[in-house]
DNA sequence: GGGACTGTAAGATATCCATCGAACACTCGG
DNA sequence: CCGAGTGTTCGATGGATATCTTACAGTCCC
């Protein structure tokens, strides 16, 4: 429980799930998500999220393509995610 | 956002959360929790409660006592106290 | 096979934050 | 007024972690 709200208390990851949220399974290679960091930190930031549950990688060719585990992470942690995908902008705001 | 979810990631502070929720409002003084903290990191973890607004203070005589703000945290962070208050024991188990 | 591309691993750095000890402010009862 | 009790503030410290740079391991295409 502490892994999984740790995970989901930095700006970086809470924008990498709400991508996520908005796209396809599957359809996003680790390198397409804008956020200001290097690869090796978003490396980082992946292997924070897939340690929380919140997050499933596939290699597929040369790219490493992502989803969000909704189910599994809805039964685990119920409400947690709905609510980090409310709300837009108030990350930003803070 | 980000405020409140990073009050909410540490075992401290989420136990104060718990016991707090098992008492009735204003009955808790601040040094009646059993956290294995300092008075002065104690101190800290409720400013950062209070800050999130999670957390109200009063002053009765010398002690400071607390009560749980649930209405108005359930409004801006829907669900998030409700998970924090279930599942005993996973905080420990992590 | 040699590049281009994608992601990970390792090491270094820097910042944040939880904690403590000590000093201070406040309230209450002798 | 003084002492006990309660909580805050301040400065310092240590540990966690977010980040970067560099080097490495893959895959694909020419």
């Amino acid at each position: 429980m502490l892994t999984a709200l740790s995970a989901v208390s930095d700006p970086v990851r809470i924008k990498l799930i709400r991508d996520l949220a908005g796209s396809a399974d599957w359809t996003r290679s680790c390198g397409s998500f804008d956020v200001p960091v290097g690869k090796a930190a978003l490396s980082h930031h992946f292997s924070v999220l897939r340690g929380a549950g919140l997050v499933e990688q596939r290699d597929e060719g040369p790219r490493r393509v992502n989803r969000l585990r909704r189910e599994e992470f809805e039964e685990r942690f119920p409400g947690l995610l709905a609510l980090l995908l409310r709300d837009d902008g108030a990350v930003a705001a803070e």
